[in-house]
DNA sequence: TCACATTGCTTACCTTACGTAAGCTGCTTA
DNA sequence: TAAGCAGCTTACGTAAGGTAAGCAATGTGA
């Protein structure tokens, strides 16, 4: 869809649909989050992220490696996570979600 | 997280959790990118996305319209389904993804 | 006008994903 | 050497989603 709009259908595309996918499973987005602002280790992006469990954390991170957005390094004695490049690409997403998520909670607010 | 980067914890904002979890929730992100590319009834979304049921379609929508991200329309017979204005404000964060999805498929690729 | 199709739903039922809790191995610290 | 933490896995119950059918209201065609 560009400059000639027309209502017509044909505006889907299953890289989109896979991509929206990875990234909104639920906690993919807090755990990424996390990670991109610089936690590395496993129990720390679990404190991080309220609610969130060993469990599906690690299932997460399983995932997000074999997809190749998280790298698991056991080169020290520590075990760490890092975003690998196509992770860090992620961030310009994040950016815009954290502005939507603003006008969100302007028309339906958070309880509490 | 801006210049002075610290790997600390608290980074965990609920306004954006939230947030992605309504976007990136199954089938959200088809569907709403549908209605950016400009499709308002049931049957033309539901046709557009490969796999999306009445059933799920009709609670998106139904929830959508508690955020006050979408609008049902009877004001004609036909009943349409517009975006709000926080609806259309979500444009951003999908051409976001869209990068990103290209960035995916290279390192992921996608059968067939 | 009477059968048939379509739209926008809902209901019922089964499967998959998630929540919760416990446990377990390897390493560290007291 | 007992206790503790990190990073998992397993087991089991609940919630969300898949699949299919049905259904009232309107349109359509013969």
């Amino acid at each position: 869809m560009s400059a000639n709009e027309e209502p017509n259908g044909e505006c889907y595309c299953p890289e989109f649909h896979r991509a929206i996918e990875v990234i909104g499973k639920r906690w993919s987005g807090p755990i990424l989050q996390s990670m991109l602002g610089g936690l590395t280790r496993f129990s720390d992006i679990r404190d991080n992220v309220p609610g969130l469990s060993d469990r599906l954390l690690s299932e997460r991170l399983k995932s997000f490696e074999e997809l190749g957005v998280v790298e698991r390094c056991t080169a020290t004695r520590d075990i760490h996570y890092h975003l690998t490049d196509l992770g860090k690409q992620v961030e310009p997403v994040f950016d815009a979600v954290e502005v939507w998520a603003i006008q969100l909670s302007k028309v339906a607010p958070l309880p509490d």
